[in-house]
DNA sequence: TTAATTTGTTAGTCATAGCTAACTTTTTTA
DNA sequence: TAAAAAAGTTAGCTATGACTAACAAATTAA
């Protein structure tokens, strides 16, 4: 059993298209992937896609059958989870000792998890005394490329009178991140459900003794937990 | 005066070529850099640097006339110093958080050098504490560009019953910088010129109370400031 | 079940940045 | 100072990874 070294040798490219598959199958929930959905993902053009997937399958990464959908082999899905983990580990690291804010550290992080060293992403990982989760809430996978997902319940799943805690929050857009912040939510906020609008789904939300009133696309992106 | 705000536009490559020219130009003392000398530091063609040194030119980074050596512009220097600054924090920042040694910070400053983002850079030296000098005794470019070389005596300039202290070593070569820690010097150390060999100009050098004999090479990497 | 729409593929182009081989200019040295 | 060597340049090729335009297959809707 010759657990083959690593040896990375991907370029920055093959290695955000595995990075976005990987979210998209498991991140995302969704059953199948396609060729566009992930060029729409990565705001390139689908036949950049396909050309790309057509790559990673020759190199063993990424199966497909012609027209088919999308999926990452074995040897595929741990290169994605390690970028994941170095790119939630910066966040990290950004946050809680550059001085950082939520809606910062995403366009940095996507370089700085491109950087190949074990080492650095070890010795990082031992600095700030093996964190758990990163700065929007996500779980950061270990050394080990063990993977959890956070069951994803959205803010604008929950019904009229219930309360939760905020858990996570994605972490795509900048100006969510920053609208989230400056309502003053943050992680572990309890949040109140006083109300859903019929009208246009908008929700009005208590929480630090105020009330706040948000849509559906901003409670879409408020990943809870339920408190009973 | 529009001070024009630094876009840093430049790809991965751009940079290393103006970091590589000003290092020859400035920091080894050459009078004169040309072409195939470019080409040789960074290994690579001389073809592949006529053509790079081409588009510096029409961006305005670089001057040369035809057949003629290179020089940087007053808009190519800061970029390079840049660089340089940001290279060294990350070394610093390897080395004193990180458990790096000496001779595996080198490969990993290089990538981390061209991460873009001045706030990045802003806080890891604000997190250090602004350090002066990076893990091999070189001068650390300060933010607003300032670049100081320290006067490059080598050990091999000494002469014998010369008395000095090491300031900073060459980082090019990991073998190098190993082969300096194993024999246990370090920076600040005080080294003292037993004998110099006329057969072939090994030197026998005394420091931390033991006595070693050093190649005229290895001598020729060695920085030192001599004490009176 | 055919037609329209969406999804996927292919061919051909472009820019970056490397290379070799051939050539020209400059410098060195005999 | 003329020949040899070194340094610099150009042309033309390669690979990566974008792109558009045209086309094929699959899916959805009429």
């Amino acid at each position: 059993m010759t657990n083959k070294l690593n040896l990375n040798n991907l370029t920055k490219s093959e290695e955000d298209y595995l990075k976005a598959l990987f979210q998209l199958l498991i991140e995302d929930g969704a059953t199948k992937v396609g060729n566009n959905q992930l060029a729409e993902y990565l705001k390139v053009s689908p036949a950049s896609t396909n050309n790309m997937v057509k790559k990673l399958k020759t190199k063993g990464y990424v199966v497909s059958e012609k027209y088919g959908k999308l999926d990452l082999t074995e040897e595929g899905k741990p290169i994605a989870v390690r970028l994941i983990r170095k790119h939630r580990l910066w966040e990290t690291f950004l946050c809680n000792y550059l001085n950082f804010t939520w809606d910062e550290v995403h366009d940095v992080a996507e370089q700085l998890e491109h950087i190949k060293s074990q080492k650095l992403i070890d010795e990082l990982d031992r600095f700030m005394d093996f964190p758990q989760k990163d700065p929007h809430g996500e779980i950061i996978p270990n050394a080990d490329g063990e993977y959890f997902v956070l069951p994803k319940i959205t803010l604008s799943s929950l019904e009229e009178g219930d309360t939760c805690q905020l858990v996570a929050v994605n972490d795509g857009s900048v100006t969510f991140l920053k609208y989230v912040s400056e309502i003053g939510l943050a992680l572990s906020s309890e949040i109140k459900i006083v109300e859903i609008r019929e009208f246009d789904k908008s929700i009005r939300i208590e929480f630090n003794n105020a009330i706040e009133t948000v849509t559906k696309k901003f409670a879409d992106n408020v990943f809870v937990k339920k408190l009973v």
